[in-house]
DNA sequence: ATGCTATGATTTACGACGCA
DNA sequence: TTGCGTCGTAAATCATAGCA
């Protein structure tokens, strides 16, 4: 009974958006791979380690982000920018 | 201290994603009747048949290639929610 | 509460490649 | 060579979380 309920309240849990932490991490990865964002099957199962959630949300993450990126390189510019200084200074020490 | 230098040019990425076929027919979600009357379809079987192909075709007005394709992402559906149910068993 | 937009997930449609 | 299989993806669309 209590394995039902679960399934049930499983089934229908809410979807959140990802912690800051995570969307911080897949973003580093992005736009450290600008010029061809698509992560290995191992890379996805790492970036889903580091992240917390399922290779298949990887997956979906990454998908989303290709193509909101293409249909509008203006609105991510700043962002864009942030990551890349953030990968520069990494780098740098 | 000095500007900040993108070590990447911020035109080229997306340029070098090739991808995208101009050719490609535009997606068309489908209607309840006919997603209904798929899924039954698949109830029944996880593979069809050419003339089963031909059939439900006929009656939902799609094409076979329509079909075929929808029985084919139907089954990776179904691999990817037998696995999340696996994975979520095991630990 | 309400409206709106950002975001994660799902749905069509293919290309690339495999096998018989 | 034909033809249907899987796998990974683009692009559109869906659903709703979360914020002003």
């Amino acid at each position: 009974v209590m394995i039902l309920r679960s399934r049930f309240l499983d089934a229908r849990r809410k979807r959140r958006n990802f912690s800051k932490q995570a969307t911080e991490v897949l973003n580093e990865y992005f736009y450290s791979h600008l010029s061809n964002p698509y992560p290995s099957e191992e890379a996805k199962e790492e970036l889903a380690k580091q992240c917390g959630i399922t290779v298949s949300q990887v997956s979906n993450w990454f998908g989303n982000k290709r193509i909101r990126y293409k249909k509008n390189i203006g609105k991510f510019q700043e962002e864009a920018n942030l990551y890349a200084m953030k990968t520069a200074l990494g780098a740098r020490q | 201290h000095k500007d900040e230098k993108p070590e990447l040019d911020p035109n080229n990425p997306v340029a070098n994603w090739i991808h995208a076929r101009s050719t490609r027919k535009k997606r068309c979600p489908y209607t309840k009747y006919q997603t209904l009357e798929l899924e039954k379809e698949f109830l029944f079987n996880m593979y069809l048949t050419r003339d089963r192909r031909f059939e439900v075709a006929r009656v939902l007005n799609l094409t076979e290639r329509q079909v075929k394709i929808w029985f084919q992402n139907r089954r990776m559906k179904m691999k990817k929610m037998n696995k999340e149910k696996t994975d979520s068993k095991e630990q």
